[in-house]
RNA sequence: GCCUCCGUAGCUCAAUGGAUAGAGCAACGGCCUUCUAAGCCGCAGGUUGAAGGUUCGAGUCCUUCCGGGGGCGCCA
């Protein structure tokens, strides 16, 4: 926000260390000035003090650091824009003129408008897969995590100026695949899904093929050779295939839409399977691959005896079944490099559970033996699970799931009650728009809050609380600023400096909304949906609190306007960071 | 056995190596003839698992240990 005096100030500290031969640090590191009423940025001399008594000077490092800080002080004077500097326990602290900042800061939020925060194109293309469902089987609440982290992951590096291209992986082939078929044309030959809720039945009938299989003396037999079928191309198994595997697909997509998740780039397991033969062959031909399938095993890479290092780091990595048949490994080897053809990136990420860590490891690692030069262009980026409360692991099999549309279902149940009980008088209309912005945000923000390294767990009396640190809460504060606004006739004032003395709230909310734009840069950089979501609760705490405490309408005639502004940016600024969180923003609750 | 992640208030979680470790929930007490109370205010609550180390400065980095989760040759 004022990056020139800042820019100033540091030239000056800097020909004033020289001049003095006081040893220059390598950069200045700003921050914000904690517990202030004021704001401006703060730096310290620690370093400085303790490279002085490192070079033999006699100081005591916290008693020199006040010394410098003092003198530098002196050195400064005051410069423009800048109200007043202080030194304090060895930081120099600089406090920006209050009416400048106040009023840039809100300028800025309102000119920029939805762009608020918005990072300069940087030239980067950037590729985030995530979600990667199996077709044929149910989408539990863990399936959640991937979907929100990739897409809102997504979301922030679009705004801080990448390209970025969305990517789906569907598992859509398979021994779970050719089980469920199997399953279903012993029970279900001729039967279709349900109008709603497809993923459940489809969910439902694998759950049910596991079933059948354990009393089925014949039933390993039979899977195996309708396997063989489909790989061999029969007909009516190819048809039953591409059928039924649309059935999940348009399941999928129902979800995605209750979501507003787009992708722009599908791929599918089955596409990778005929290339991913060539590939292995080409691995053994390379003396990267061993191929024991004439001893009845599988083609295998060994990589810590390729890499000569000990031999439990990236261990084994299995490539094609005894059958010759490929496994996921490498059809993955295929994909990484088939990103690489569609498009031309500078990232390819892939948001995939932090189980897969080895597996990845050990993927990059061999294409990168095979002499593939883009593997510092690839990164998995690692969430942990959602489990269920007692450590319970979600499993289809085990039955302990929570189904994706029994809570979506659950919470916009509860948002309409809620939503009764606290606005009687909102149309019926209004009142299912608002209820799906709540549902949908109150599912979505508690994952997305949690820093993606912890373990989730799940349970309905958290999932279903719209209070507090929660994402109706945020919401509420757009609300808030939305129907303040419209209770306003006349235009918004043009740009207001304020006159009058601030409030300690006003203060709050102007640095909350002048920090904004970094917070999405350092998102961008750390891939931490968390760092949105928390800065989108602080935004609407200090604006609630700021309503409660500062009256705008009624407040005098030069207060009042500039106070409307301010409400105008914060409810920028709440809306634009709920729309990189892909939380609905509703305009009344 | 090897690798990896986690451990912070009663519970769930925050905290660019920086000044006084913060929120929510739960408990208790206040605030609606005044811009929507899905809100605000107050009150409590801590040896940041333990011990060393690096650093002017450690919840944060390193080492060891303790406790918990996860991964390790033909599932994905």
């Amino acid at each position: 926000m004022f990056d020139q005096e800042k820019e100033s100030i540091e030239q000056k500290i800097r020909s004033y260390l020289a001049e003095n031969d006081i040893p220059l640090p390598d950069e200045l590191k700003w921050s914000s000035i904690p517990f202030s009423g004021e704001w401006g940025i703060s730096t310290s001399f620690f370093q400085t003090a303790a490279d002085e008594a490192r070079s033999g000077k006699q100081v005591k490092v916290p008693v020199r650091a006040q010394e410098i800080a003092e003198l530098v002080k002196a050195a400064l004077g005051t410069p423009e824009g800048i109200s007043h500097i202080e030194a304090v326990r060895g930081y120099l602290n600089v406090y920006y003129n209050t009416q400048q900042f106040s009023r840039k800061v809100v300028d800025s939020a309102i000119q920029q408008a939805q762009d608020f925060g918005r990072g300069a194109d940087n030239g980067k293309t950037v590729m985030v897969e995530f979600s990667q469902p199996n077709t044929h089987k149910a989408m539990h609440v863990g399936h959640m995590r991937t979907m929100l982290l990739g897409d809102v992951v997504a979301n922030i590096l679009s705004f801080s100026g990448y390209t970025v291209i969305r990517a789906n992986y569907f598992g859509d082939f398979g021994r779970d695949v050719i089980k469920w078929m199997w399953n279903f044309q012993k029970r279900h030959t001729g039967e279709t899904p349900p109008e709603v809720n497809v993923t459940r039945w489809m969910g439902d009938l694998y759950a049910e093929s596991t079933q059948m299989l354990e009393t089925d003396p014949d039933g390993e037999k039979e899977i195996l050779e309708m396997f063989a079928r489909w790989e061999a191309g029969d007909p009516e198994v190819r048809q039953l295939w591409k059928e039924t595997r649309q059935w999940s697909l348009d399941g999928f997509n129902e979800i995605y839409d209750l979501f507003n998740i787009r992708f722009d780039q599908i791929y599918y397991e089955s596409q990778m399977e005929v290339r991913a033969k060539g590939e292995v062959q080409k691995l053994i031909d390379a003396n990267i691959a061993i191929d024991e399938r004439a001893n009845g095993g599988p083609v295998i890479v060994k990589l810590d005896e390729l890499l000569g290092l000990d031999n439990e780091t990236y261990r084994v990595l299995v490539l094609m079944r005894s059958d010759s048949t490929t496994l996921y490994g490498a059809w993955d080897l295929v994909l990484a490099k088939q990103k690489f053809a569609d498009y031309d990136l500078d990232t390819s990420i892939y948001v995939v559970d932090v189980r897969q860590t080895l597996h990845f490891k050990q993927v990059f690692k061999t294409l990168e033996l095979a002499g593939w030069d883009k593997t510092e262009k690839v990164l998995h980026l690692p969430y942990e699970i959602v489990n269920l409360p007692g450590n319970v692991t979600m499993s289809s099999r085990e039955g302990t799931i929570v189904l994706l549309e029994d809570l979506i279902n659950e919470a916009t149940q509860r948002a309409y009650e809620v939503s009764q009980e606290r606005n009687p008088d909102l149309d019926e209309d209004a009142r299912q728009e608002v209820t799906q912005a709540v549902g949908i945000g109150a599912i979505k923000y508690p994952l997305l809050a949690r820093d993606s390294t912890k373990v989730a767990t799940f349970d309905w009396e958290t999932a279903l609380d719209f209070n507090g640190h929660a994402a109706p809460y945020i919401q509420y504060a757009y609300v808030r600023t939305n129907s303040l606004l419209k209770r306003v006739d006349a235009p918004l004032p043009e740009s207001v400096t304020p006159r009058h003395e601030l409030e300690e709230k006003e203060v709050q909310l102007i640095e909350l909304i002048s920090k904004w734009p970094e917070v999405v840069e350092r998102a961008a950089q750390d891939y931490k949906t968390l760092y949105i979501t928390n800065h989108a609760y602080d935004l609407a705490k200090a604006f609630n609190e700021f309503y409660n405490h500062c009256p705008v309408l009624k407040a005098e005639p030069e207060v009042r306007g500039f106070r409307l502004r301010l409400v105008k940016a914060a409810g920028q600024a709440v809306a634009n960071s709920l729309r990189l969180l892909n939380i609905p923003v509703p305009e009344v609750m």
